[in-house]
Formats: structure tokens, sequence, C-alpha cells
RNA sequence: GGGCGGUUAGCUCAGUGGUAGAGCAUCUCGCUUACACCGAGAGGGUCGGCGGUUCGAAACCGUCACCGCCCACCA
């Protein structure tokens, strides 16, 4: 016997136990022959991350899509697993050290340090992926992987040497985002544009030899220790004199040029530009333009540095601002200052720290270039976007692509596989200023040994080195770039930058690793074919590759999803999926984006608890709109909390009548007009489900399924089938038993996608009656109902619907006590009619609360009328009802009945919609003229008996 | 500056050319042992404004207003 409430908490963990004990989320479990395979690879979570909404609702919908298929009879793969997260890993585990007053990142060292954040990974890896399963998640756990695994870093370096063997990777020195408290490029997209209040200071620069003065703006007055040139338009009336000739910056004393560059708009400011190659990205291609050497004036944490007068050294760059100002106010060099909104960059993540062009070097891929072929899968629809709309915005990013700076100054992430030596004076880049060190680009040191080896000849040894990069860099080659210069570069003993080679020995050669990581990113683009084995060739690879959909929201489009496809085409030759579903952001329910400093935050893990697993997923899914911001509202999760409850009172009624499964049940078989009707109703249902799930509409799909069980088989089918089930006709009530155990399995398969705890409880308690379930739901196969339905029967249950609502609305607004039991009289009864009353005797007495029912030829005094179909139903209630009552009662539904033949005969009454409409469209409306025509004449002579 | 999305009942939202919907909230009534996390009934919307296309528009087009998001180097 079922317990009178369901408890998620006491089911969840058992059921989700059996089910991995039964491997039903293996690859494969459940497939049947020829039904082809369905892949998704999840977007892989922090590792060291936990379970946030945004999470709940991109898994919920994967575990939708991967148990409907499962169900189907696919050969399913859900691929989990977590990413490394490069920065936001090595974050947390510095602020630990930080906050335990351990030695920092820098005193321990790489490999100590590293070892940290194994150690933190292997004691929180494991946390959102529990927290995961208890959302009910249906991955194939035994493959899980990690982007630092073994395996998915071989195919990192791979790819890596792949594509810079074909010249896609190459290492420049650029400008770039640079965190200055991270001391690492990050990448544009993790750089957020806020309108801040700043200003705008008008200086003035003299010219030399002369009187005059050239006036710039900048919203940023320190960078003019670092400006090379002042740009005026070419066409610029005012300033095409000066042009050639030479301003003295203020404060270094530095002779700068008057260039002309089409980058000076007139319209701006004064029209004329500082120029700071730098530390601004405009100014850094001017400079390239006009073979402007920049000069760099910050540190690596964003001090300024050496290349400034002494005064400014080692200022941060906000107390630089200030000094230089006061400076340049104390020699009347700023001219006025406005206020004005300007965009800073900071950083993504904190909002806290503004982002600094830098100047550096670093590794870059071609994006340009591998952006070709992932813009025409989308363009010719071999990959597409749901909602659509969201191509566009692949598009746009797609077409616009910069190189994509992959390398990281961080230790948590995949190494580059780079070694750096000296370069020959044979070789054709030797002593060249831009050519920089010889790279060995291989998988192991063992393969750059050898290439270095082939390069520097046999007799030389290889040294590979220990010390840190800059300070290698920096003794070994001609590197103005800032790369950490505080490390003590006296390691080496190489210090003619002019001639790298002159002293070393001939018999060792300096070989240093790339001591930058990559790029989280880099290694979460080959997640789709690196976690099914690549570059080996695997079985998994051959058979789930390419997967099918990527469910993911919009906010790694850029970061993700375009790099995916990418670096799919590229080492697969194929799309990685063919379909990328993009949800919603989940908001409160204000519409306001979830923080935790708001404080608004909905933790998924507190909804599972407080409401089930099955409440929270159903809420996700019934919400989960497409092209639209969800706003999680709890009265919503409360009334799928109730939907679960009811699911599980109904199947606790069908247990307590006798409604046990019938191994030898047809659908197509019933007799009783309710049974075909339920069977066909069914059989609907199931098809609107499906339909909206293959569509990627889950709410659709949730709402159908929502009220077929609620609105129709719980209110109206249970409510038909007690009187039955009561009855005394054997026949029929076991009919009915059978049919409501069947109808109710096709529920429980129907919503396993969405609840799958409480379907598949249910599932196993009622598999305890009637023939053994030989099956787990979860590997049950999907309810395949054809030939169902029929429209006699559906006609009549409708009558009998309207026939009832009918009657309790009158009972009500008569204030007919509930309890009261009434007589029926109908008049003007049809053949029809008279067989349905027949036939629906019992549902009628019940549902409606009558005494008895009669035919006759009049109205009874006093009676409230119901005008259904060509009969007029009597509740003769002289004395209990208040006539004046009824008779507004009455006038009303004429009026809207009049009102509504009024819309219809002007609409007939319009030639051009004669003439025009679909003759379907016509028609329909010619039929409703008609009955509402009757209608209303039957309710004017009701409202007549009255009078 | 460019682009995208939104504006429908008190709230949260469905609804892509043919009778305006759901859940929650509100009000009324609860006889009936599946369920009060329930049942029955009711009220509540000129579908943001204006213009257009169409026989017909919440829906399609244009425009405006407001809200949100994304992208962008304007000193």
């Amino acid at each position: 016997m079922l317990e009178k409430t369901y408890d998620p908490s006491a089911v969840e963990g058992r059921i989700y136990a059996a089910w991995q004990e039964a491997g039903a989320f293996r690859a494969g479990a459940g497939a049947r022959p020829g039904a082809g395979s369905f892949t998704i690879v999840i977007p892989p979570p922090n590792v060291t991350g936990s379970l946030h909404i945004g999470h709940a609702l991109n898994n919920t919908l994967q575990d939708i899509l991967i148990r409907f298929n499962r169900m189907r009879g696919k050969d399913v793969l859900w691929q989990p697993g977590t990413d490394h997260a490069g920065i936001a890993t090595q974050m947390i585990v510095e602020r630990q050290l930080m906050e335990r007053q351990e030695p920092s990142r820098r005193e321990l060292g790489r490999e100590k340090f590293l070892e940290r954040v194994w150690a933190w990974k292997a004691e929180s890896g494991g946390t959102i992926i529990n927290q995961l399963k208890r959302l009910g998640a249906s991955a194939d756990w035994s493959r899980e992987r990690f982007t630092m695994d073994e395996g998915l870093s071989a195919a990192v370096r791979k790819v890596f040497i792949s594509l810079y063997e074909k010249g896609l990777i190459y290492r420049a020195k650029r400008l770039v985002n640079w965190h200055p408290e991270l001391e690492t490029a990050i990448s544009d997209l993790e750089v957020e544009n806020i309108e801040t209040q700043g200003k705008m200071w008008h200086l003035s620069y003299p010219i030399e030899n002369s009187s005059e003065a050239i006036v710039v703006a900048t919203t940023r007055p320190e960078t003019m220790l670092g400006d090379v040139a002042v740009a005026v338009h070419p066409d610029d009336p005012r300033y095409k004199g000066l042009i050639g000739k030479y301003a003295i910056l203020p404060l270094v004393g530095r002779r700068i040029p008057i260039i002309a560059d089409d980058y000076a708009d007139p319209d701006m400011g004064s029209g004329a530009v500082k120029i700071t190659p730098a530390h601004d990205f405009n100014d850094f291609e001017v400079g390239q333009r006009h073979h402007l050497k920049p000069i760099n004036i910050f540190t690596p944490d964003a001090r300024i540095n050496a290349n400034a007068p002494k005064e400014y050294r080692g200022l941060d760059r906000f107390e630089a601002r200030r000094k230089v100002l006061d400076a340049l106010e104390a020699i009347g060099a700023v001219l006025w200052a406005e206020d004005k909104t300007i965009m800073v960059p900071f950083d993504e993540k904190t909002k806290r720290v503004v982002i600094e062009p830098f100047l550096t070097d670093q590794w870059f891929v071609k994006a340009e270039v591998l952006a070709q072929p992932a813009l025409a899968s989308v363009r010719e629809g071999r990959t597409r976007f749901v909602p659509e709309s969201w191509q566009n915005t692949y598009f746009a990013w797609m077409e616009n692509i910069k190189p994509w700076c992959i390398s990281r100054q961080l230790w948590w992430g995949h190494q580059i596989p780079a070694w750096y030596g000296p370069r020959m004076n044979t070789d054709p880049d030797f002593g060249k200023p831009e050519a920089g060190m010889k790279i060995f680009v291989a998988a192991t040191e063992e393969e750059a040994r050898k290439q270095a080896a082939a390069y520097y000849g046999r007799q030389i040894e290889m040294h590979v080195s220990g010390v840190g990069s800059a300070a290698f860099l920096k003794a070994v080659g001609e590197f103005e770039t800032i790369q950490r210069d505080r490390l003590n570069p006296s390691a080496w003993n190489l210090r003619k930058a002019s001639d790298p080679f002159a002293e070393l020995s001939d018999s060792k050669v300096p070989l240093h690793r790339d001591e930058d990581v990559l790029d989280t990113w880099f290694s979460s683009a080959l997640w789709p074919f690196s976690t099914l084995g690549w570059p080996e060739e695997t079985p998994e690879l051959a058979r789930y590759y390419p997967t099918d959909v990527l469910v993911t929201g919009f906010d790694i489009i850029f970061f993700w999803v375009a790099r995916m496809m990418m670096m799919g085409l590229e080492f697969m030759g194929k799309e990685p999926f063919h379909t990328v579903y993009v949800h919603a952001l989940v908001r409160d329910e204000h519409g306001a984006k979830m923080s935790k400093t708001k404080g608004n935050v909905i933790d998924p893990l507190n909804l599972v608890d407080e409401y089930g697993a099955d409440a929270t997923r159903f809420t996700l899914a019934a919400m989960a709109a497409q092209g639209r911001d969800m706003r999680l509202a709890l009265a919503r999760v409360e009334g799928y909390r109730n939907f679960v409850t009811k699911l599980w009172n109904a199947a606790r009624f069908l247990e307590m009548n006798g409604c046990a499964r019938k191994a030898t049940f047809a659908p197509n078989r019933v007799d009783l007009p309710v049974n075909r009707w339920i069977v066909g109703a069914t059989a609907k249902a199931v098809a609107a489900v499906q339909k909206a799930i293959e569509d990627y509409k889950f709410n659709e799909a949730a709402n159908a399924a929502y009220d077929f069980v609620w609105g129709l088989f719980c209110d109206w089918y249970l409510e038909l089938a007690k009187p039955i089930l009561n009855g005394d006709q054997e026949a029929g009530k076991l009919e009915t038993q059978a049919t409501a155990a069947w109808v109710l399995d096709q529920i429980l398969k129907l919503l396993h996608p969405f609840m799958p705890f409480v379907t598949e409880e249910l599932w196993s308690e009622t598999g305890k009656s009637g023939p053994p379930r030989d099956r787990m739901l979860v590997l049950s196969e999907w309810p395949m109902l054809t030939g169902l339905g029929d429209p006699a029967a559906e006609a009549e249950m409708s009558w009998l619907i309207e026939v009832v609502s009918g009657i309790r609305s009158v009972r009500q607004e008569m204030n007919v006590p509930a309890g009261a039991k009434i007589r029926l009289v109908i008049v003007g009864a049809g053949e029809e009619t008279g067989t349905r009353v027949e036939g629906q005797l019992q549902a009628l007495l019940r549902m409606a609360r009558l005494e008895d029912i009669s035919y006759g030829s009049d109205v009874p005094d006093g009676s409230a009328q119901i005008v259904i179909g060509e009969a007029t139903f009597a509740l003769p209630l002289k004395g209990v009802i208040d006539l004046d009552a009824e008779r507004v009662r009455l006038k009303r539904e004429v009026a809207r009945e009049e009102v509504e033949i009024g819309k219809i005969d002007k609409k007939l009454g319009n030639e051009q919609f004669v003439a025009k409409a679909p003759e379907d469209v016509i028609e329909e409306q010619r039929q409703r003229r008609e009955e509402a025509g009757a209608r209303l004449e039957r309710l004017k002579a009701a409202l007549a008996r009255l009078s």
C-alpha cells in the first residue's frame, strides 16, 4: 500500500542507487537494434565548483533528452566530466593559502603549488558531480573525464603541435588584456566594459622650437609618460603645418613626432590624439603603421617602470595619474578637464580590477582561418541553433573573429609544449630584433631535445632549464617585453643580448620550456572528441562522434560553442553536433540576475531538499520557453510539487481500487466510451509530449503532460471511473481497472524524462500487482500508440463534461447547497441525448449530484435551465432558487450569445470574407452561427418561461 | 554607435493569421475516505502606443515609448 504522501527525500537516494546498480546510465544501456545513437557531451562544470541554478536547468534539459532517447531505444551516451578552469581554480587555492597564512604560490614554487591544486581537486572535485546526481542526471559516470586527464592532455598536445606545424598557432608580441593582479593575459571575452564616471583632461604639448602648442585630450593622463607621437588627420587644415614637426612631451622631455593618420578624427576633441602604442589598442595599430617603437611604462602589476622618469617609478597607475596631473598642472599643461562617462575595462569575474592593455609575448591561434569552415557549417545548416536567432550572434562574432590568445601566465593548466633556445648565428633570422628565441614545439621533452639537437648539431648537449622563463629570455634574447622581471636574472651566465650564443659552452645549449599554460577553453574546445578517446581511434569515437545536441547557455556561445565547432571541423572533419540548443538565463522572480551580493540566489539543492528533485526539474522544464529568460518563482516549484503528489495519489487511488495491470490488455479493444475516450486521449498526450521534446519545446512538453495527467486523467477520468469501479457491472469494472492501470503506465513513461524519481518509484510499486515488470522504468520503452481514438466516444465524453459542468455552475450560482441532491428534467432531448444520458446515467447522477433524471415536454415551473445541444436541461428548484437571480443569469447568457452571433454575422456578412477566406474557415463560422443561433433561441425561451 | 530580445489577467508566463490561455494569487462553496500539496464554481485582459498589410492581427510589416541583454577602438 502506498503511503499517503510521497516523500522525495526518502526515495530519491535509493532509486538513484538502483539505477546505477542496474547500469542504466551506461553507454548503450537498453539500446535496441536499429534505433541509432544519441549523444550529448555535458558542458563540463568547473571541477571545484558547486551546482547553481543555471547548471540545474542545463542538466535537467539534457537529462530529459537523454532519458527520452534512451526509452526510445537509442544507443545513448551522456558523456560527463569536469573542467580544470585554470584561473578560477588557481585563484581559489591561492586564496586558501592566504587565508591559512601559508606560503604564497611563488614562495611554494610551481611543483609544490600544483600539488596543492591537485589536492584541492581531489578534495572538492566530486562535489558538483554528486550534486548533479541528486538532480537525477543519468550520465554515464563510468566515463567521467577531466580536462587534465592524461588522455585529454595528450589530445591537447597533439592539437597544439598540429596547429603549430600548420602555421595556425604562432607566438607574437602583441597588446593583450592583462590582469594586473593575477599577472596574466586574459581573453577579450573576460573583459567587461563598465560605464564609469570619469574625466577627460585636455593637455597642451609644446611644439619644438616654437611658441605653439598642440592640444590632446585623454581620460588616462598617466599614459602620457609612454607617448611616442601625436596624430592628426592628414586633411585637417588646423594641423597641416605641424605634420612632420615635433612636440616635446612634458614631464619626460621626449621629442615626439606629429604624424598624419586617418585615425585622428577632426571632429573629436581637439582633433589631435596622443599616441601610446604600448597601452592602447588603437594606438598600437597607429604605432605599427608609422614604425613607432612602443614604450611600455608599466610593470606587470601595473606600476610605473623604469621607462618613466624616476619620480614616478613604483607608483601604481592611479597614484601615478594623480602625480602626473599635479605635475602637468604645475607647469600649466592642463588646459581644462571635463566630466565624462567613460567605459572602463574591468575583469568580468570580480568587476573590481581594471584590465590593462599590455604588451607581451603570447601564443595565438589563427581563429580567423579556423572560423571559415565553422561559419560554413552553420550557414549551410549542418549545425543549427535552436532558437534560430542565436545563429546571428554566432555569425556576428565569427565573422569578426580576432586571433585567439591562448597562453595564460598561470600554473594550473596544460603547460604549453614549447621549448626555447638561443638562435644559431647561421639561422636566417639570427639577429633580427623581432625574431626572438628559437622555438621547438613537441609533445615531450625528449622530442624537443631531438629537434634541438638537429638544429644545433649533434655535438651539443641540451640543458633543460629550470629557471623562470622571464629570466631565461632576458638573459638569452633581446626581449624588452615585460615578463615577471622581478625574478632574478643572474641564474644564467648569459649577458650579451646582442650575441646570445657567444658565451655558451660548446657542450651545453640551454633549452627552456615555456612556463605558460593554455587557456582553459583550448582543452574545452576538444571536449566532444577528446572525451571519446581521440587521438586514439576508439570504438566510442566511431560510435558517438559526431554528437547530437549541445545544450548550453548563450553566455558561452563564443567561449565554447564556436571553438568546439572550429576544432571539431579541423580535427574530426565533422561538426561536433548537429544542433545547439541555447537555453535561457535563470533570473529571480523579479527579473534580476541572481548574484551572491544581491542575496537573491536560489540554490537548486535547497529546492531539491524542500520540494524534491522531480518538482525542481519539472519547474525548470516547464519554464524553459525558447527565446526568453526565465524568472523563477517559488510558487511554481510548489505548484509542481503538488503535481507530484497528485500523481502519487492517483496511483494510490488505482491501487485502492484494484486497478492492476493485465498482461493481455489491448487498448484498442476496450468497449466503454469512457475507456475508449481515455485511451485515445492518452495517445494524443503521448504524441504531443513527444513532438514537443523533439522540437526542444520543453515547456510545451511539460504542460501537455501536466494538463493530461491532472486536468483530464485525474479530474475527469478517475471521477467518471468511480461509479464504475464501485458498481456491480463486473465486465465494465474489470475493463476499467485494466484501462486505468494501463493509462497510469503510459503516464509514468510520459513523465519519466521530467520526473524520474517518483515515476520510477511508482513503476516499481505498481509492479507489485499484476504481471511482473521486466525492466526498470528508466529502461522501459517509450509508448508507441497508434490507431487509438474514437470520435464518437470523444463526442460523448465532451458532452458529458459539458452537462456536468453546466449543472455544477448553475448549482453554485443559484446557491444550491453542495450536499443537496436535485432532480433533472430534460426537455427536447433527441435520440442522441437520450442514448448518452442512458449510457452515462451513473456518472451524471454522481458528478452533478442529481437525485434522478427524467424527461419532460415542458420545463417545470421555477426551474433553472441549461441549454446544451438540442436539449434544455431543467433543474426544478422552485422555492430554492431566486427567480430574479436566474433571470439575470439567463440574460447574461443571452447577451453573451448575442455578442457572439453579432461577431459571426459581421464576418459572414462581409463579402470579402466570404470571397477570400478559406472554405473550411467559412464553414466553421457557419456552423458556429447555427449552433449559437439555436442556443440563443432556447435561452430566450428559457427566459420567457420565467416571466 | 550596431545588434538581439521583451512589453498579454494582480504576479510569473504560454500562445507565429481564424472563438484570448495556464499556474499562482483573489472571491464563493465544499456533500463526495485517492489527494486540503485537494475538489467544485466565479471574477479578472480595448494582448505597450500609433500607423500599415489582410476578408480577418496578440501574432506579419513600419514607427515610437519603456525595460533587459550582447557587441563595439571613438581620444
